[in-house]
DNA sequence: TGTACATCAGTGAACGCGCGTTCACTGATGTAC
DNA sequence: TGTACATCAGTGAACGCGCGTTCACTGATGTAC
């Protein structure tokens, strides 16, 4: 939405939005490459500016690359929020929490499969740290992680988890779907084909869904 | 026998172990700063050698960095095995299985968060895989991989694991743990104290257990 | 209304960095005779 | 036994690469007066 704010105006000035279109540009990179493929000179080119240009509107490469992984985070969770629109509350509450689990875990595991860069991206943190948090998140709804939560909030509703089973389950359950991306797209499953992959996941996520809980089953 | 190459001076024209050498501080360089810190020139200046001397070993840097990969391979091989041997086969087959199930995992998590560098190295493949799959492989005893197939047919054997629950459980059980492993180690979890990653792995050990059968509960 | 001025997003040129890799070479060693 | 020689693990110098980043600057625009 427009901002009638004066200095947002200012900003509009010569190239008119180059934040964005360096933005833009990285995300590009980062969709085909990777974290490592999102360099700043090569999106100052692409906008069609000077390499230094850059500096106005970033403190350095890694502010431009937080930003770009924001922006992939956001993809994901677009993705999830897809796979999400599919499984409606029924008149079975256990159901819908169940599949609004294998949602989350197949539209993860999905977007991996369909936007590798931008996935690896999304979550390959540097080592190093340095994470400045920017108050820049301006990020709309849900992130994957709140998605997750969600799914095993309606677990636990509905009864399919227990109050203490229900504790943490995000951790457990964002580790098996992300291992198996990661042991794909940037380990020794590389070769694997994706229809193996989806299937194995299809798998992961009833293995969750029954290894969540400590119940004995029913 | 300790390797004194790195700090004294050669005397003799020839290095005499200069691949070892290499593959040695390679693998300290891995150690600290995980699979991109492995660079050919240091390598080189550690074992008091010129640049170009690591071409009579190794074809070029991915090759070394291949090679050091494979040590770091045998690393978590060797973590896992210290923790399998801590569970006998006592009189009860699935409490066998299921302790043998716990090693595997535990063991592999355990390596991760003690030795980041050299798991990263370990399982983190570049993305484009020129693998010339060297007949290099000269590994003693099981990888990671089998170790978790043994402790697998254990679970089948005992009778934990249908025929059919079994097939490819490998990489079911295997994405869990490593999920978690690269959450923290080089995901959004990285701030995430070691015990709780410890903790929490006991319970991903347990869910996948629990979750990997089809079976009704007893 | 015109004009001076401050602002600040962009320019142009250059820097150091350290890598991987190649070239033509040297000289210690093992072996054939 | 000595000697000539081939071998090949090492040397020394140099290359191109492309990045991130800094410096001093320019010039279109909005605004105060």
């Amino acid at each position: 939405m427009k901002k009638n704010v004066t200095i947002e105006k200012r900003k509009t000035f010569r190239h008119g939005d180059l934040r964005n279109a360096l933005v833009t540009a990285g995300l590009e990179m980062a969709r085909i490459g990777g974290p490592n493929a999102v360099i700043l000179r090569e999106a100052t080119r692409q906008a069609g500016v000077s390499p230094n240009a850059a500096y106005r509107h970033f403190a350095n490469q890694a502010a431009l690359l937080a930003a770009v992984r924001s922006a992939c985070i956001s993809r994901v969770a677009a993705a999830i929020e897809e796979e999400m629109k599919k499984c409606h509350p029924g008149r079975y509450p256990q159901a819908f929490a169940r599949k609004s689990l294998r949602a989350v875990g197949i539209g993860y595991l999905g977007f991996a499969m369909r936007e590798p860069g931008m996935f690896r991206t999304a979550f390959s943190v540097p080592p190093p740290v340095h994470s400045p948090d920017p108050a820049n998140t301006a990020s709309m709804g849900l992130n994957p992680f709140q998605l997750l939560s969600l799914a095993l909030d309606r677990m636990h509703e509905s009864g399919l988890l227990s109050k203490k089973d229900r504790k943490d389950a995000e951790y457990l359950a964002w580790s098996t779907v992300h291992g198996l991306a990661l042991l794909v797209l940037e380990g020794p499953l590389h070769k694997m084909p994706h229809e193996m992959v989806l299937a194995l996941g299809e798998r992961l996520v009833v293995m969750v869904e029954r290894g969540l809980s400590s119940e004995i089953a029913h």
